[in-house]
DNA sequence: TAAGCTTGTGGGTAGTTGTGGGTAATTTCC
DNA sequence: GGAAATTACCCACAACTACCCACAAGCTTA
C-alpha cells in the first residue's frame, strides 16, 4: 500500500550496527517521492534523539532559514544550530543509512533504537531515553494538551 | 442495503488469528469510500481498545498534524504520541487486516474480539477489557452526561 | 429443498526486508 | 607520496510479510 507522499507515521524497531548505520523502514523509503534521491537529512532534535527529513523538506527549511535575520540573536541561534548539525546521507541498496559519531553520541544511541515517524520527519531514540521523555512529558500542561486533541478532532 | 459511506455501527465478533490479523466486518467494508484505497488505519485508543480509522479520515487527521511546529514541546509530544503507533493496512482478498504485535498487545487482545462501529471509526476490543471498562463508567459523572445533552438531541 | 453466492477462518509459499560482514575506492594524515 | 583509516558499495542469509488458495458455515434465491 502507498500512503501519502513523505508522509512517515508508525514506530519501527533496529539496531544500530557497529558501523553506524541504520534501517530506515522500508515503508519510509516507500513513501520517498523521486526527488529526494533516497537522501535524508539528519540533525539534531530538540529532545535527545535525531530528526531525519527527507531531503526535500529539509531544502524547504533552508529556505525558511534564509529568511531570517542575524541581526536578531535568537535568529542567529537558532540558525545556527539547526544548520551546524545536519548532515545528507543516501542510503545504500539494503536501505541503511550512516549516522555520523557526532549524532549517535548526542542521542545516546546504543544496539537498540527506536524509529518513530513523526508525518513530516522522523526521530530516532534509544528507546531509554524516550521513556524518560516519556515521564517528564507527563508534567505537560494537559489542558492545553487536550485543547489540541479537540481541535485536531482524533 | 447501502449505508452513509465511511460511518459504522454496529457490533461484530471475530477472531484473531494465529497471524495477527482479524476481519473487517464485511458491513464496514461495504460503506468504505473507493477514495480509501481498501485500507484502515490502526492506532492506539485512549481506552485500552484499538482504534481503526477509515484511510481519508486519518488523512485528515495527519494534514491537521502537519500545521504543528516542532519547535513547541507540546505540538512535539502531540504529534508523537499520535503519529506513533499508526500504521495503515489494506484488507487481502478475504477482508483481512493485520494488526501489529504491539496494538495486539496494547488492547490485550486474545482469541475473541469485538469490533464496534464509532461512527467515523471503529474500535477492536477485548470483550473482557471492555466489559470492565464499562463497569467503571458507571461511576461518569451524570451531571456530564447532561451536558451532552445540550450538544446533542438524541 | 437444493443450488449458488457470500462470509469468516486456516494455512502454504514466494517475494521482501533486516542484519552481518567482506572488499574496493576514497580520504586523511604524517 | 604512501600508509592507515574511513567510507561506499556489494553479497549472503534468516526471518518475516503479503498474497494466494482452500474450505466450511450461513444466507439468498429459484
Amino acid at each position: 500500500m502507498t500512503l501519502t507522499k513523505n508522509t512517515f507515521i508508525g514506530e519501527y524497531s533496529y539496531s544500530l550496527d557497529s558501523k553506524g548505520r541504520i534501517n530506515m523502514p522500508a515503508r519510509f523509503r516507500q513513501v520517498l517521492s523521486k526527488n529526494n534521491k533516497n537522501t535524508f537529512v539528519t540533525t539534531r532534535g530538540m529532545d535527545s534523539c535525531i530528526w531525519v527529513y527527507p531531503l526535500s523538506q529539509w531544502l524547504e527549511i533552508e529556505t525558511s532559514l534564509r529568511s531570517l535575520s542575524s541581526l536578531s540573536k535568537i535568529h542567529r541561534t537558532f540558525v545556527r544550530n539547526t544548520a551546524r548539525y545536519a548532515t545528507p546521507s543516501t542510503y545504500d541498496k539494503q536501505g541503511r543509512i550512516t549516522l555520523s559519531p557526532s549524532l549517535i553520541d548526542y542521542a545516546g544511541l546504543e544496539k537498540d533504537v527506536l524509529i518513530i515517524g513523526m508525518v513530516n520527519k522522523m526521530e530516532v531514540w534509544n528507546p531509554q531515553y524516550l521513556e524518560n521523555t516519556e515521564k517528564e512529558a507527563m508534567g505537560i500542561d494537559s489542558n492545553a494538551y487536550d485543547d489540541l486533541a479537540e481541535k485536531i478532532n482524533i
